[in-house]
DNA sequence: ATACGGGCTGTAGTCACTACAGGTTCAAGA
DNA sequence: TCTTGAACCTGTAGTGACTACAGCCCGTAT
C-alpha cells in the first residue's frame, strides 16, 4: 500500500458535509486553485481523497481566522515546501494580526459613537433626532 | 431669496476635495440613487450646491460608522420625512451596533488565536511550525 | 488658438462567495 | 430492468462598495 490515500473516496457531498463547508464553495476554491483538481468517476464526478479533505479543512480553519485567500495560498505553498516554512508563515500571521487589531479598533470607535447617539436617543420621543443631527453636523461646527 | 441653497455651485471636483470623497465614489452614490443628481452646465457638468455638499457628508459620516449604503438610504429618507423618525432611526441604529459587536466579537476570537501561534511560533526556527500545524489539526483530534 | 487637466459615460475588475439554468449521472425502489 | 428523483455537472451572473480604466468632451489659461 502506497502513501497516495486513496482509501476511500467521498462522493455524493460527503466532502461537503463532513466539513461543514458549502460544496459550491469547495468548487470555487478548486477553480481558483487553491485546492487539487480530484480524480473523476466514469461519469465526471468527484471523487474525493482524504487528503482533499485535509486540505479543505485547512482553508475552512485558515478562514476562520479571517486569512484571505491568497494568503491562505502562500500558507498552503509553506506548509508544502516544509523547508523551514515557520518563519514566514510566521510573517503572514503577524501581518494579518495587524489586520485584525486594526479592524478591532475601528469597530470599537464605531461601537462607542453608536452607543452615545441610540442612548441618547433614548426612547425615540425626541423631536429632533440625536443620530441624526450627529450625522448631519459637521465635524467642526462653526 | 428662497430657501433653495443655489448660492454657489462647486465644480472642478470641489466637492470630492472639500469633502475628501473620491469623486467616483460621489458619481456611484448618485448612480445607485443615495444621492440626488445635481444640475449640469451647459457642457454637461455636475454643479453641486451646498445641499449636495450636506447630503454627502451624512453618507460619509454614516459609512464612517459603519452602515452600509442600504441603511443610509433608509436613515436618509427618515431624515427627510420629519415625521417622528427618531423611534425608527433608533432602531436601524440599535441593529447596526450589534452587528458592530458581533464583528468585535469574531474579530477578537481571531485575535486571541492568532497572537497564541504568532508567540509559539517564536523566532521562525522551529522545524515543525505551530501555525500551520494549527491549522491541519483536526477540531476534534483523537 | 491650442494645449492639457479635468470632467463625462459606460464597462469591467476586486473579494469571497452564492444562486441559478439547463443538462447529466447515480443509487435506490418497484 | 426500468424509473424516479436527488444530487451532481458546467458556466454565468449576482452580491456590496467601491475603484480603475478607455475613449471622448469641456473649459480655462496661456
Amino acid at each position: 500500500m502506497s502513501g497516495h490515500a486513496a482509501v476511500k473516496s467521498l462522493q455524493r457531498g460527503e466532502l461537503a458535509e463532513r466539513t461543514g463547508c458549502n460544496i459550491e464553495t469547495v468548487r470555487y476554491y478548486e477553480k481558483i486553485g487553491l485546492l487539487p483538481e480530484p480524480p473523476r468517476t466514469s461519469g465526471g464526478h468527484r471523487a474525493y481523497s482524504s487528503s482533499h479533505e485535509r486540505r479543505l479543512r485547512f482553508v475552512i480553519r485558515a478562514r476562520e481566522l479571517g486569512f484571505s485567500l491568497d494568503e491562505i495560498r502562500e500558507l498552503l505553498r509553506l506548509a508544502e515546501e516544509r523547508d523551514r516554512p515557520c518563519a514566514e508563515a510566521r510573517i503572514v500571521a503577524a501581518a494579518h494580526l495587524q489586520d485584525v487589531r486594526a479592524k478591532i479598533a475601528d469597530l470599537k470607535r464605531m461601537e462607542r459613537v453608536l452607543k452615545e447617539v441610540v442612548a441618547q436617543c433614548g426612547d425615540g420621543t425626541l423631536p429632533e433626532c440625536p443620530l441624526i443631527e450627529t450625522l448631519y453636523r459637521e465635524p467642526v461646527a462653526k
